[in-house]
DNA sequence: TTTT
DNA sequence: TTTT
């Protein structure tokens, strides 16, 4: 009966986040997340292999990205497989799958030039880096995923 | 560039491993895996939440899939996810997600009664057990994965 | 700045828990956990491999610890290392590593016997049988680690 | 009997990696890795918690580490949970723990400057940023911890 | 002793 | 000291 489903994801975004607020304060983003592998094949080539995440966040996780992350974010991500199930218009099943990310971290960005990473408006000198200015959506345990708490923002 | 992608499962199979024996000594094994969730809700009913994964085993590890896996077994899974993308008769995209799993340990089985849940064969006394039998696709992290080695079966 | 420490094990308790009541009604439990690993060596004998590590738990995941577990319990456990440093009676640097539980799930007992392995009290049928009872002390990520509510224990 | 040890770990080095040429070819690189969180306490101040984690590698790893790690690189860890014990010249039982590291990538490097954190030699641009350059020691899941591969090398 |  |  008790069960375990959880997700550790650590890579890029292919895209800026989308964000909806919704009724009632609730908001939900949605991230695509690229995971690269790369090994080397047995001619010695080395190969590369991305696979792209649907990542869904809701509220203050949302805020969160909302405000800090964009195209070529680096992060790492807890969450866990939610599949939604529909019958589309010719009658077939359809199954749809992401991860309901439960925690996340920023580690950096891929854009590089002078632009901010971190998406603007922190008045700290630190966090305005564009390397790894690292930022954890749920450093305490205690509230991990009590993300309807505004004021359990990490900053 | 570096990512990780990670699944950690721990549930029970829906079904028996549905098992395909390939040209070439390939073997694929595909298991539906249910993981529960329960948590009270605002009125203090509990609410159970399960979640279905499609499994994606090959060779060595499908082999043991097939020989000690069934219906209503209990299996700790290390993964990860991997999506199929394709276009299907009217030209929409359409994809499939599933586990690729890289490892797993039997826990034991809810089908109860005396059938051996962890598919006979076995002359061990102690693995006959009903319960928690426990048995480990990898447990030496050198050869997680190199399931073309049939001597590394883990018994 | 933004880190990660995370530690996932599953395996059983070498005895029963030691539970300690501390005054302002926090409650502190002690648990000494073994992970067995299994391989084959170069000759092909069967080598197990055993490392025991110490969990300590708090407030609801302590109480919950000290009425389900017991010696024998199989459990999956969710945590970080935690070390503690101190200078012991010659001046030398001592430190002691433990794992800081955030969530665990009861898998199963190896007990045996007629004994519930769940520590008695539950009505639920599902719940006496012997083998596998699962129960997670925090099945909802919402409320992970939140550990101070009662209300918040899974049953 | 089967049993999960794993840890998981992201977090920047305290120091240049220790490394060890031993006789046979054998090489082993001790490293300490800092993991912080940080939170809110009741008052609202923000709270830094650091942990500093022992870790051990062997052989392929350790040499991957020699060559491109050193004090203040950042890096994504999984490994597993291993002490030692002896007795100590007073007769105690004395106990270390360390993480066995089975795989690492590099995310990045705080050293800023010029410097080039991956030890130089790629001439893929993306790879020249100094920030995230990405390698992993096994990004493919077959040759995990097959550390006595030279060829194995991620590069 | 890292990092921000 | 667990478990098989």
């Amino acid at each position: 009966m008790a069960g375990v489903n959880k997700v550790i994801l650590l890579g890029n975004l292919g895209a800026d986040p989308e964000v909806k607020h919704l009724e009632g304060d609730k908001v939900v983003a949605n991230l695509r997340l690229a995971t690269t592998e790369s090994y080397k094949d047995r001619s010695g080539n080395r190969v590369e292999n991305t696979e792209w995440h649907d990542l869904e966040l809701w509220d203050g996780q949302a805020r969160v990205a909302e405000q800090y992350l964009k195209k070529g974010s680096q992060i790492y991500v807890e969450g866990k497989i939610k599949s939604d199930t529909w019958q589309d218009d010719q009658g077939n099943n359809r199954k749809r799958t992401k991860v309901r990310v439960q925690s996340f971290t920023m580690l950096g960005s891929r854009t590089g030039g002078q632009e901010d990473a971190q998406g603007g408006g922190q008045s700290s000198p630190a966090q305005n880096s564009n390397t790894n200015a690292g930022m954890n959506t749920s450093s305490t345990p205690a509230y991990d995923g009590n993300d309807s708490d505004a004021d359990d923002l990490p900053f």
